[in-house]
DNA sequence: CGCTTATTCGGATCAGCGATCCACATAAAC
DNA sequence: GTTTATGTGGATCGCTGATCCGAATAAGCG
């Protein structure tokens, strides 16, 4: 890569940093381009897409989540490790608000350039779920994929304006959820009448 | 209101209805004209706002449920009527994909055309949950609030075409936080270390 | 019926978006 | 210093919702 290029796609991504933790990742492609004093073609050339812009901005956060799921899996209880972990995501995501979106999108769209970076996410919160489960502390039913769609959820209602005060004290409901149904009386209790057909 | 007026507005609406349930709440207005063979202008005239056309749209739909809440108040007991009325406002939203984020922005957005309805759908929620915490069968640190929010997120997970299969197992392990911890021994679980600050 | 008036309509236009094209500028290689 | 491969960004496209205003028309009245 020639070295004004690189300068450019270096510069792009510490304005794009920047407009992002402002504005949003919703942040208008033109505005990055304009902020960086750059054109909107330069930009679009560097990262054909707003996904791709966007991973490899937070390349360096998903690859630090996934350490840490690795460091908890060593130092902390079962449960708290998968607890803890949950949480740094949901609080990583509220600086890049409305990420949860595309993360979602990406998951299952393996074009998506955010598609790698998500699925890893996905198994390190498997590993500590599997692990949670093994030590009778998490209920069984749920697997990596519930787990991702939960902290998605989470994130999201903390990306909502209106819903936002309350996303810590549902944090801790839905982690009640995942944690407190080992083995207890509900999983029965859960079994209802009949689900409205 | 003339004549001609009201035809293009029911028109206008019926057109709506169904490109909605085809493409979801953000189609474009200029296509839902396009199908009414009408001007986007005679459309936006109409309904000043996509809020306010949703409101128009769904306005039948709330009152649907607000009136359901009502009956299972006094046909079923508390829990049964507060986790099938979350359950049936959960299916309600997979009619119109993306509704729910336009209802948590007009949750506290007195402006929006939708804030009403959204108001009176959480008061509903609201007087369920109070029944049932009076039953002892809902957790009690939990409000209308908080019910809207989790509703509105499990709506969302719904609406994510990647995580929309987990979400009906999804809905029972959130409704199981709801309800299992009344009085149990989670709530005392419950209670963590401390929480990253 | 014909005239007037208040209402409604929709084509045209605007600013914004992301995507794409291509003439031009320039770093790098020789 | 010349050549060449690479990078750039203004211009343009099709799309979005918002707004304006001359033209069309329904309703009211003599």
């Amino acid at each position: 890569m020639r070295a004004d290029a690189r300068k450019n796609r270096d510069h792009l991504l510490a304005v794009a940093g920047t407009a992002i933790t402002e504005q949003g990742v919703d942040v208008s492609l033109r505005d990055i381009a304009r902020r960086a004093d750059v054109g909107l073609a330069t930009l679009l050339r560097h990262f054909p897409t707003r996904e791709a812009l966007l991973d490899a901005l937070l390349r360096t956060s998903f690859d630090e989540l996934t350490a840490r799921a690795a460091e908890l899996e060593t130092s902390s209880s079962p449960e708290d490790a998968l607890v803890s972990w949950l949480r740094d995501c949901v609080a990583w995501t509220t600086e890049y608000r409305g990420v949860t979106v595309l993360m979602a999108a990406a998951i299952e769209d393996t074009e998506s350039a955010l598609h790698a970076s998500c699925v890893t996410l996905r198994a390190a919160g498997a590993r500590l779920l599997t692990r949670a489960q093994a030590a009778g502390m998490a209920r069984s039913d749920i697997d990596g994929t519930d787990l991702f769609a939960l902290v998605a959820a989470l994130a999201w209602l903390g990306d909502q304006p209106s819903l936002a005060p309350r996303a810590d004290h549902l944090f801790d409901v839905v982690a009640s959820a995942i944690l407190t149904s080992a083995g207890s009386s509900h999983a029965k209790r859960e079994r209802r009448p009949r689900a409205r057909s």
